[in-house]
This record gives C-alpha cells, sequence and structure tokens, in this order.
RNA sequence: GUGGCCAUAGUUCAGUCGGUUAGAACGCCAGGUUGUGGCCCUGGAGGUCGUGGGUUCAAAUCCCACUGGUCACCCCA
C-alpha cells in the first residue's frame, strides 16, 4: 500500500467543513480590516530563504525542503510566508504606486521536522503583512487583525507576549554585552546553548532549558539598551493596545526564530494546546524588504498556524462548526422510475436545491435508509404510481409530514415548502 | 537528530504464565409479507494479528531487527 509522506496529512471529508469555516473566517476579517490577498507560489528559489529567514537558523538550516530541480536549480517549499510576500512585493512593484499596503495570505508551509501533536511537515498557515508604515499603529494594526480572527472562529483562552528586539542602532550594542557576558557564563550553559552563542547569542535567552534560565537570569534586559525610538515606538503600542482593552503581557525574552525582526516581537499562546502552544507570531521587520533589493521599506506582520487554531476551537467549543445538511433525497419505488428520478434531481440541482438519490439500484427500504444517514430534510419517493397520477408526497423527515406537490415537480411550488 | 509508548476486522478495542476453525461493540450489507427512514429482531460480508527473521511439536502471544504511528525534547505556526 502506497502511504502519505511522513508529517503530510490527508483533510478528509469529516474535517473539510470545519477547514472552510476557518478559512471563511479569516477571509472575512482581512476583508474588514481592508487587507487584499495575494497568493504566491509554493516553491521559491532557495537563496531567498537563506537571505531572508537567517542562514543560521534552525528552519534554514535543517528543517527545509531543498532540492535540484531538472535545470539543477536549487529549490526549495517555501517554509514560511513573509519572504516569498516579500519577494512579489519588490518583483512587482506592489509599494511603488501607493505608500502603504496591506496583504494577507493563507498557504501550506513545509518544514521537515520530526511530527508531534500540532506539528506537521506539512502545515497550513494564514498571515498578514503591512508595508510602508513605521508607526506603532501598525503593528497595532497587525496584532489587532490577529485577535479579531481568533475572538471571531469563538475563541477565548488565548494570551498575547510582547517584546521589543531592538532595531539596527540599538540592537548591536545588546548583542555585545549579551555575548560578553554568556562567554563567561560559558560553563554553566547547556551544549546547545553554547553552539547558539556563536551563531546568535540573543537566542540563548529563549532556551526553556533549566541550566539556561538558571545561568542567563542575570543579564542585562534588553529594554536598558533601546535607543529612544525604540523605546518610543514600543511605549505608543502599548497605549493604543490598552486602549482598546487588549490585555497582554511583556517578556523580554521572547525573542524569535527567524532573524529578520526588528523593534515588535510578539506571539499568540494558548493554555489549550499542550507542547506547541504558539497561535500565531510575528513583529516588525523594517531591514527585511530592503535586504531582498527593493527599496527601504518598513514593515510588520505575523503568522498563524490553522492546525493549531483547529486544535485550539475543538478544545474549546466542539459545537461550533455546522453541519451542511442535504436538503432533499429522491428515492425511486421501481426501476422504471430512475430516469424521471434523474431528470427532476438535476433540475432541482440546477436551481440551487442540494439534492440526491440512490446510485447502487438499491431497494426502497436502503435508500430511506441513505436518506436517513444522509440527514436529508426531505424526501420524495417517485414510483409508476406518481408517474401517471403527475402528483408526488414531499416529507418532512424530522416532523413525519408530507405535502402533495406536482410532478414533474415545480422549483417554485417546491421552495414554498422547504424553504419554511 | 534524540527518547518514551503503541501496532489484532472499516473504527474503537478484548484476547499474552504459547495450545483447535482469532472475538466484542459500533459501522457496513440484506431481510423482517408485496411502496416510506431512525428503534428493535434475524442473518451476512469483512482480519495472511504492521513487515522480516528467530525460539518451539505448536507463536497474535516469547526474543531480535525493521517499518509505521503517536507523544515528548529541540525548534516553531
Amino acid at each position: 500500500m502506497i502511504s502519505s509522506i511522513k508529517g503530510m496529512k490527508d483533510i478528509l471529508p469529516a474535517e473539510t467543513e470545519s477547514w472552510q469555516f476557518i478559512e471563511n473566517t479569516i477571509h472575512n476579517i482581512c476583508q474588514q480590516f481592508h487587507f487584499k490577498e495575494i497568493r504566491t507560489p509554493l516553491l521559491e528559489q532557495t537563496s531567498l530563504f537563506k537571505r531572508s529567514i537567517g542562514e543560521e537558523t534552525d528552519i534554514v538550516s535543517k528543517e527545509m525542503y531543498t532540492f535540484f530541480d531538472r535545470s539543477n536549480d536549487s529549490i526549495t517549499l517555501k517554509p514560511e510566508a513573509t519572504a516569498s510576500i516579500v519577494r512579489s512585493f519588490i518583483q512587482n512593484h506592489i509599494g511603488e504606486d501607493q505608500p502603504s499596503t496591506k496583504l494577507y495570505q493563507i498557504s501550506a508551509m513545509f518544514r521537515q521536522e520530526r511530527p508531534q501533536a500540532g506539528r506537521l511537515r506539512q502545515f497550513h498557515q494564514y498571515d498578514a503583512e503591512i508595508f510602508g508604515s513605521t508607526e506603532p499603529s501598525a503593528d497595532a494594526e497587525i496584532i489587532l487583525l490577529n485577535s479579531a480572527i481568533f475572538k471571531n472562529l469563538g475563541l477565548t483562552n488565548f494570551k498575547l507576549i510582547l517584546n521589543s528586539v531592538g532595531c539596527e542602532n540599538c540592537r548591536p550594542n545588546y548583542r555585545d554585552a549579551i555575548l560578553k557576558n554568556l562567554t563567561s557564563l560559558k560553563n554553566k550553559l547547556t551544549p546547545q546553548s553554547r553552539e547558539r552563542l556563536e551563531k546568535n547569542p540573543l537566542r540563548v535567552l529563549d532556551s526553556k532549558e533549566a541550566e539556561d534560565i538558571e545561568a542567563t537570569k542575570n543579564l542585562p534586559l534588553i529594554f536598558e539598551f533601546l535607543c529612544d525610538s525604540c523605546k518610543t515606538h514600543f511605549d505608543e503600542l502599548q497605549n493604543i493596545l490598552k486602549s482598546v482593552n487588549l490585555n497582554f503581557t511583556i517578556n523580554n525574552r521572547l525573542v524569535r526564530g527567524l532573524d529578520y525582526y526588528t523593534k515588535t516581537a510578539f506571539e499568540f499562546i494558548s493554555e489549550n494546546l499542550g507542547s506547541q502552544d504558539a497561535l500565531s507570531g510575528g513583529g516588525r521587520y523594517d531591514l527585511l524588504v530592503s535586504q531582498l533589493g527593493g527599496k527601504k521599506t518598513p514593515a510588520v506582520g505575523f503568522a498563524g498556524g490553522i492546525e493549531r487554531l483547529l486544535m485550539a476551537i475543538k478544545k474549546e467549543n466542539q459545537n461550533l462548526i455546522n453541519n451542511k445538511t442535504l436538503k432533499l433525497f429522491i428515492a425511486s419505488a421501481d426501476t422504471s422510475s430512475k430516469n424521471i428520478v434523474f431528470q427532476n434531481a438535476n433540475n432541482l440541482r440546477n436551481a440551487g436545491i442540494s439534492t440526491d438519490f440512490d446510485l447502487l439500484n438499491r431497494s426502497l427500504k436502503s435508500q430511506m435508509r441513505e436518506a436517513d444517514r444522509q440527514n436529508a430534510e426531505y424526501l420524495i419517493v417517485i414510483g409508476e404510481k406518481e408517474i401517471s397520477e403527475e402528483k408526488v408526497l414531499i416529507k418532512n423527515m424530522q416532523t413525519r409530514t408530507s405535502s402533495l406537490i406536482n410532478l414533474p415537480i415545480n422549483i417554485e411550488e417546491i421552495n414554498l415548502i422547504i424553504n419554511k
């Protein structure tokens, strides 16, 4: 038997209604916030991700699906959305005819990690980006869009964690200070953190190992090093969030795993997700557009995981998602009526009424059971008698009451019954 | 990449001090007097017990390897 690739799951009919519900909600809320959808390819040149996410990050160094195509070009399945959107933003001159641009996307992503609860190798993210604004209100809008999506999905159990990671002016100073401190503490760190010290010292702060937390507890905080511009930006962002009553906590150790962030970094976490508790994350990346060859353009964005949303929704309220029902099932009482059933079903479907009938030449009893199993709201049985009398009973499966209508079925007449 | 747990019907599982034709529930199919579902009753189909090897007169059961799943670490969405 050929099975799916490890960490890549089929989304089966029983689940697709939930997916559609989540996707529709994201589209609706993004529209309310006036973001426009952008769709970029799943495959990009490998160098795009190396240059944006950072060569030393875990994502690039050990998780990307990278291979050579038949022209011997190195290509990669996108492990995150922002790089592709920035590439498209530059390539298509999206920022040239307007000072600021708001974009969103829903797409599959790929990372070759060991699968576990809430983590797959093909997973799905929704994300949004604002280009062109240095204002804290842009950061706030991204965060509020995120929380609006959660709220409209019925989620209540989520928390916002905020930090500022500084900018090109103040972060180097902080980095030097951390580096100096950590080097003297080197012996107390875990091997992983020692390795990280060389490549990206700030990430040592993010370690969850007890040893590292103990060793680093007295390190200077980023806030002591933020320049005036970063400090003001962070304060204003907090004020905006407070003014709309969005609660948050500040965690000065929040350092995200992608190298391109500047100033604001944030995560939304849920207590219902077990080990993989991040619902979404993002921040400001004022340098990335120019790093990738575009004009210097400030930007802020976030990405969230759809699988994790689904888990969180199920944990909080499994009745949230309604099943779509079948309006009408038409059974045939004898084989000679099959064609009439087919014709009438076809007319009803063309009129927008969801209709089904038997494809297996089964007994009437079996067809009835099928109608019941499919949760059909209404039932019609057509046989020789109905055809000759040009009348047919339509039965409400729940109330078990019937009414007589004309055959062939008249759309206006049946609509009077089924739209009550 | 590292570790824990698991692998028997479509599904959830029982069955292990080794011993006849491997079971249950749910689901599926068909009937229950000739054309009306759900409940109920009766019957039926469906499994080389994850794969390969070993021990034994005898293996779903014991041993080894592999594969797959799952959870956790790491990291992240």
